[in-house]
DNA sequence: TATGAATGAGGGTTCATTCAT
DNA sequence: TATGAATGAACCCTCATTCAT
């Protein structure tokens, strides 16, 4: 089960081009990051739909037509943005499942990555967060419902085994722990802020302490 | 701290207008309310932005202009739901937090009582859980921040009382505490059907035991 | 030429019915010209066009929709009002041309009676002077046109009857006259209100004193 | 006669906006002039209320939704024709009213300002001619009633300082007086049309002599 | 690369009107 | 006579997108 050793078919990065037919694959990618970084906030902030081109372009400094330039559409910088995120979370997932750790060490990788991914990528995080469901529905982020299956696959196959080993209870519905496990991590999110308090290994630390032990003091 | 005698300054029914036989604001309420049970169920589905007025309509069997002798727009349907659900909820917690439980047993009721509310409002509150955020911000939705500074308070409370008492843990951040308890419970209802496998007390025994002792196996 | 003994095809009061057939036209004609005053009263307040129906059955104490037990359409209530008021002032207007009086005094009788009708009519005067022009051009309203007409033709008769017995000065334009006097005239329906300081004779004749002998002092 | 290079509290230019390069406040002002003149012409027809966009569009040779890269609101364009005749004609009043010239010699001069404004903005006249009443009520338009007030209080001083030099007559209402004359001279736009027989100033000639002397033969 | 101007589809809303009760 | 509820057309406006420059 574990060896995950691509993330398939996903094509972010073109390779260099010789022909200048389509720039906007390749052109100046330095722009295009800065690009898609301005509409990650920019979605996380006012939510996909409410935002409107013209204020991405706004806080980039340009016309709203120019951003046709760098990109086709709307749609496609969220597609972008939302695959370059869960490009970079797979390959921390996989070099932890392919680690062949015990479960719970596991867990607690998993879950370390997550918050990790939460600091580096938060925008697109709460973006995916707040659009996953109505996105995955359609056929080009179809993608998203993909990962979705792998992750709960990863998850559940992780606290199972888990359970096997009498690391964890066995009394608990794995299928609701799973949910309850995942949702807790992503929403994080949303109210997260990098570079406050709290580090991600800190709040992952503590949230890992919370799952595992519980908040009750025990006799 | 206890009595919280008045669900206060989240009023329910709309001031008296100026005309006098206004029929929006009280008359057949029973139309009303099941347009806007379908209206909760739309935006649930779709997110409010993406919703569009005909859509509700057509759920209705009606025309997307007919909604507008029950209602004055779209907004008012949104503030309505939300301010339907807030209202009982608040009900609810308010019974909680006036009996005088102690910090533990307070904790389990309002989970339970959380859960049931997910169970009876569940499109309300995949609304508010993924509008929130946007919503508070406007002026006529300022209720929604009132909500949840009251809803941060009763908590916090709830938990340093827990601490001081020595029944929860002292060496967690309580306000992390807080929020991932906070979020974990109202994800939920991103992913709840009533009627489903677990009834709402299930679901919160299952959470309860899983936030209090945690899942991993006592050695 | 003098002889207008009727309004001709002017057909707002159809004798009583026997048959209940169409009861908008007979039914209580004591509330019709109630409700086609209050509606005469709004019109001229807010304009036709920006004056909704519902505005109508407010003031009324009704619902929008009652209205149209009364009259057809919203149209039909204002051509019953301008209609109104035209032949009100035509009656007044024939007996005067029809009464064989010089050129000046006519034209002070005629004036007197223009004032007279504002008193009386404010608000279809109102509204006449405002929506004139474009309701003129519908066939509806042709009425208004074909009005205009016979008042220019004799108010120019007047003017030139006067010039060649030489009451009025011979090196005035006749028509800009008779545009300059027509239009001070039914401006005044935009100020006036009855019961004010002066009575619409009293203002007649300050008027005609303008007019007829100037505002400068004589050397 | 002197040369007034401002129009003191009536600001042409809107207030510099927040975003940077908002292309409605300046730019290429000779499209929008364009645009405003086509605008003015159908509100002068049809009036405000009844004109749609979409006829506004249609006579610019483009689509409703295109006048919006122009301007922020139909209402918009209609303050900004409005404003725009304002501001040219108190330039003239004023450089009349501060010339120093006797109650006759002004009140010639006012009234052959205003036929030549008529002349120049007949479109924007008739529009304010019509819906000055209900515009004046909103506060956006209050500029329109800041406006008549000064107007007023400029025609009755010079009435008054004639009457005083015994120039006009004193035993008229002078209040009322000055209600003919303003009426006179503004509906004038209903019917003018520029480039007709009469020039503004031989149409202001023959007016001035009616008010003046009278049209009765002097005995 | 970016601008300026436009398109075209649709979205929320209004409103005169209808009609069963 | 009047109400309550709905219709349907039209309206103002927004916005992603296009394209010549």
């Amino acid at each position: 089960m574990s060896p995950y050793d691509h993330n398939g078919p996903v094509p972010t990065k073109k390779p260099p081009q010789v022909t200048v037919a389509k720039p906007a694959a390749s052109a100046a990618p330095a722009r295009r990051r800065e690009l898609l970084g301005i509409a990650a906030e920019v979605f996380a902030e006012q939510g996909y739909n409410a935002t409107t081109v013209r204020r991405i372009a706004d806080h980039a400094g340009m016309l709203a037509g120019s951003l046709y330039y760098h990109f086709d559409s709307k749609e496609s910088m969220l597609e972008e943005i939302l695959r370059g995120f869960l490009d970079e979370l797979w390959s921390g997932y996989d070099a932890v499942l392919e680690a062949g750790l015990g479960p719970r060490e596991t867990l607690e990788a998993l879950v370390t990555e997550s918050f990790r991914e939460i600091d580096r990528h938060r925008a697109a995080v709460a973006i995916y967060q707040k659009e996953n469901r109505q996105l995955a529905a359609q056929e080009r982020f179809a993608f998203l419902a993909e990962s979705q299956r792998r992750f709960e696959k990863a998850w559940l196959a992780t606290l199972e085994r888990g359970v096997a080993a009498e690391v964890f209870r066995a009394d608990l519905d794995v299928r609701l722990t799973y949910r309850f496990v995942r949702d807790t991590v992503w929403v994080a999110a949303s109210w997260y802020r990098p570079g406050g308090r709290h580090s991600p290994e800190e709040i992952a630390r503590q949230y890992l302490s919370m799952v595992l032990d519980g908040i009750a003091v025990r006799e």
